[in-house]
RNA sequence: GGGCCCUUAGCUCAGUUGGUUAGAGCGCUACCUUGACAUGGUAGAGGUCAGAGAUUCGAAUUCUCUAGGGCCCACCA
């Protein structure tokens, strides 16, 4: 060692200075001479977002399977990205400009705003990188690619044309979610539904010609303005006679048909509906269905328009309470009930959408869809755990065509012309010239950009180069494609793996993905959602600042099981914080044995002691858990597998015992023990280099400077490495450690007073192992002397005992002992000996136990029973002696 | 209405093919400034595994029902 290692674990600078060294030096680049292959796509964040700690796990994940990948030998590439993500970040920019300057984006037109966007795209896209960053992602940034950059461009224009061409893309004029603040269309799949208290409103319809009226229920009065119908269900006894006849509408006085329709529910409300085409999804069907006028009585920001005479220019809620008070004044309200309904919301401007009709771009899905969900049945694409496949299977069960186009600047252009002389529309891959009919060059293209969901559909694609050929050749397209696994929230299982699937699968015809892993949500320590308006939110800046990259990855790690989200708790992160400082210090500890060596070595089995045999066991057994539990992505198994390791084995057994030797004179012991330290050590870092990446790496750095950890070869399973007898005689020495601690405690024996011990046993291997260790109990557990004894010898008078199945274990405590409280201790111990003995005895009496249970079970069960009563026999008979 | 998940120690959670003395971290209690670490050490207390029933030699684990909680989809004039 010629560094000498900090005195205090100060995640904050390491961190920093070991991003910037595996970046400047390419560590993060896939070895392609390996031959197994690993490829991800990281979910790509919005350019000018903030990271929040959904992303923190997100990117946790991913970068444990791909550290652990690279570790092992795969040719392991993961490709970062940003997204455009078009709505959010045009109304963030429209909002700024607006507040800066009083302009909205008309008054600047659309070259000038999009100019804004990527000014600001520029200025404060590479924020978001640099907290992918500090969150240690290893991914290889030279493959970083922006939805809109030109390749994803050129894939989205490709793809529309294609599908333009073959007839699925297709415009029509029918009712789509608008959404009123922004102003544009957007897809079912962005609504979210609110529960909101509101009225039924019951009024009256007058029956034409006749003195009859209809008393219809609805939720919405404002929309009478635009009913074109009244309907019936045709069997309803009440109504079947009016069908054919006329209703009139109340206030706009407009003559609608009274029709019989199925649809309508003879027992919901009255059994009378209203049917506005224009802005109800049923009452649009009924109007296909009978032939019925559309009235849109909406202008786009959602007030009401000139069909509306009475309420003209007031928003929907002013209009509902003017109709309100109208029909009351004219004696048509009826009745008002109180009622909870279900609201439209914009999932990202949390504004109300309102059902309207409009001429839009749809993408028919359905055969895609039954190919994406075959794909899954199939197997060709599996989702872990596996339960969430019925997500994607209620999506694409009965998928509803996709509305693509959006009334928004910011984003990929719809690739369709049309000519100004003959009116030709066509779809076009790259920019057309002129007119492929008329060969006129005046073209106008569409004003619509497309939903940003529709680039991201093709980003397993589009990042690998596709589809330009020399881009694909240069990327590795044909080796990094299908990717071998996605990562990502349930909450975009339909708006992007939904459509990766689908696109992946008609491009391609493969599914774009192996492994499809879906993590839970990071929720509050009360696991209430994390949100703007709770306030409740955690920066994951904030915590790397405050306890390091590491402690906060090993946090996540440690609380991502399936099934389940989490509830993130910071002094969870403390506790993470506190493994660090741990193994920081262990290493201080060793740090000024241990000579710096270059290059590999391996160390000699050869006359090593039981804790070493025991210490390498249990590094086998650890590697083995880790391998499986990584590739079964099992965060938290592996978390708390390395954590057992190196805290509760290396730190509290193995460091301590070494410490007699680490001290002694026996300068070749000490030189042989150093070394292995230092290969357990090692071990330990490749072990935790996926989860906390940072400070392996650092104390890495003291072994090896030239080299990385992220190259070195992930710890397996070795033979060499496997001492089962020694393991179990470790174990018994440990158990007979924490005894005599115990009942030193229970005597309340100061830590430092040194005791005598009389052993009682009749195994020679624990006696022989006994004597061996010796100087162990002494370091321990205070023992200066241990006698041991067969158990036919006489046991000591007033003293403490305890017993393990080989072994009694007595303290003799001359004058120091109260026998009242020794007794009541053995009391509860035999109390419980006995319980568990019983359980085990009522077992082998049971015939149908013994004839039925497996032998093993039944072996195990029987020496049970031996331990137990030898136990019993000890405990009673000391009993008996202090009495 | 359809579907998924959850209920285990005061708190957050493990417990993968049924057989464990049901585990961990945090918190709590007692003792300890022992030469890696007080961001520490040693020991300990704390659970009739939501409830009922069934299957089984044997259930925290499988099945059914009940209660409570969370989520998704569809729909409600």
């Amino acid at each position: 060692m010629d560094r000498e290692i900090e005195k205090n674990y100060d995640p904050k600078n390491l961190e920093f200075k070991w991003y910037k060294h595996w970046k400047e030096n390419n560590c993060f680049k896939a070895n392609k001479k390996n031959e197994k292959v690993f490829s991800i796509i990281m979910p790509p964040p919005n350019v000018t977002g903030k990271l929040h700690m959904g992303h923190a796990l997100d990117i946790m994940c991913q970068d444990v399977i791909v550290r652990h990948k690279r570790m092992s030998g795969f040719n392991t590439l993961w490709i970062p990205g940003t997204d455009h993500a078009g709505i959010a970040t045009q109304a963030k920019v429209e909002k700024k400009i607006f507040k800066e300057e009083k302009k909205t984006k008309h008054d600047l037109g659309r070259e000038e705003f999009l100019k804004r966007i990527w000014d600001w795209k520029e200025e404060y896209g590479s924020e978001i990188i640099n907290q992918l960053q500090q969150l240690g992602a290893s991914c290889d940034w030279d493959y970083l690619t922006f939805t809109m950059d030109k390749t994803p461009n050129r894939a989205v224009r490709k793809v529309f044309t294609q599908l333009y061409n073959e007839g699925l893309i297709y415009k029509d004029k029918r009712i789509i979610n608008w959404d009123t603040v922004l102003q544009s269309a957007i897809s079912d799949a962005e609504v979210e539904y609110k529960e909101i208290k509101g009225k039924f409103y019951h009024i009256h319809y007058k029956v034409e010609g006749s003195d009859e009226v209809l008393e219809v229920a609805t939720t919405r009065p404002e929309t009478l303005y635009g009913d074109t119908a009244v309907a019936v269900n045709p069997k309803d006894p009440r109504f079947k006679k009016l069908i054919g006849k006329y209703a009139i509408i109340p206030i706009c006085e407009r003559v609608v048909p009274i029709i019989g329709d199925s649809y309508v529910d003879m027992e919901l409300g009255t059994g009378c509906l209203k049917v506005t085409p224009g802005h109800d999804f049923n009452d649009f069907d009924i109007g296909k269905r009978h032939d019925l006028e559309v009235i849109n009585i909406l202008n786009p920001n959602g007030s009401l328009n000139s069909h509306a005479k009475a309420v003209e220019g007031l928003n929907a809620n002013e209009a509902r309470k003017k109709t309100v008070e109208i029909l009351k004044e004219k004696e048509l309200l009826v009745d008002v009930k109180e009622h909870k309904h279900q609201v439209a919301h914009g999932e990202r401007s949390d504004s109300i959408i309102e059902p309207m009709v409009s001429t839009q771009w749809f993408l028919n899905v359905k055969d895609m869809a039954k190919k994406s969900y075959q794909s899954v049945k199939k197997g060709k694409m599996d989702f872990v755990p596996k339960q969430w496949e019925n997500t994607f299977f209620s999506w694409m069960g009965e998928p509803r065509d996709w509305c693509l186009s959006r009334q928004l600047w910011w984003g990929h252009r719809i690739p369709v012309y049309q000519c100004n002389s003959c009116e030709y529309e066509f779809a076009f891959e790259a920019e057309p010239s002129e007119c492929p009919k008329c060969q006129a060059h005046q073209l106008s293209q569409d004003p619509d950009v497309l939903d940003t969901w529709f680039s991201s559909g093709l980003w397993p694609l589009s990042t690998l180069g596709w589809p330009n050929k020399e881009e694909m050749e240069e990327k590795g397209f044909d080796t990094y494609f299908p990717n071998s696994m996605l990562v990502t929230g349930f909450d975009i299982i339909f708006f992007w793996v939904a459509r990766m699937s689908m696109m992946s699968l008609k491009l391609m015809e493969k599914p774009p993905f192996k492994d499809v892993y879906i993590h839970g949500l990071v929720r509050d320590k009360q696991g209430r959602k994390m949100s703007k308006s709770l306030g409740n939110g955690i920066d994951p800046i904030d915590l790397i600042n405050q306890y390091g990259c590491d402690a906060m990855r090993f946090t996540l790690a440690n609380g991502c099981g399936h099934n389940r989200g989490f509830n993130l708790d910071p002094r969870l992160i403390e506790s993470s914080r506190n493994f660090m400082n741990k193994i920081w210090n262990a290493f201080r500890f060793i740090s000024p044995f241990l000579r710096r060596k270059v290059g590999n070595y391996s160390i000699s089995t050869k006359g090593i002691d039981v804790p070493t045999k025991w210490i390498l066991t249990e590094l086998n057994f650890t590697a083995r858990k880790m391998n499986k539990h990584l590739d079964d992505y099992r965060f938290d198994e592996a978390a708390s597998t390395v954590y057992s390791f190196v805290y509760d084995k290396f730190c509290s057994w193995y460091l301590e015992l070494s410490k007699p030797i680490l001290y002694s004179d026996d300068k070749a012991l000490v030189k042989e023990r150093a070394n292995i330290l230092r290969f357990l050590f090692e071990e330990l870092l490749k072990l935790l280099h996926p989860i906390s990446p940072f400070i392996t790496e650092e104390i890495w750095s003291y072994f090896y400077e030239e080299e990385s950890i992220i190259s070195q070869k992930y710890p397996v399973f070795k033979d060499q490495y496997q001492f089962e007898d020694d393991h179990e005689k470790m174990d018994h020495f440990i158990e007979l450690v924490t005894q005599i601690r115990n009942l030193r405690a229970s005597v309340g024996l100061k830590p430092k007073e040194k005791i005598e011990v009389q052993f009682f046993t009749d195994d020679k291997r624990t006696a022989d192992f006994i004597y061996e260790n010796r100087h162990y109990l002494d370091q321990l557990a205070q023992v200066k002397k241990g006698n041991i004894h067969k158990k036919e010898a006489g046991r000591p008078g007033k003293s403490t005992m305890s017993t393990t199945s080989l072994v009694e274990t007595f303290i003799p405590l001359e004058g120091l002992i109260d026998i009242d409280i020794e007794i009541i201790r053995l009391e509860k111990q035999i109390d419980k000996t006995k319980k568990e003995l019983e359980k085990v005895e009522k077992k082998i009496s049971n015939s149908n136990f013994m004839d039925r249970a497996p032998e093993e079970v039944v072996i195990e069960v029987k020496m049970k029973a031996k331990d137990f009563s030898a136990k019993l026999e000890a405990l009673e008979k000391n009993l008996i002696s202090l009495k």
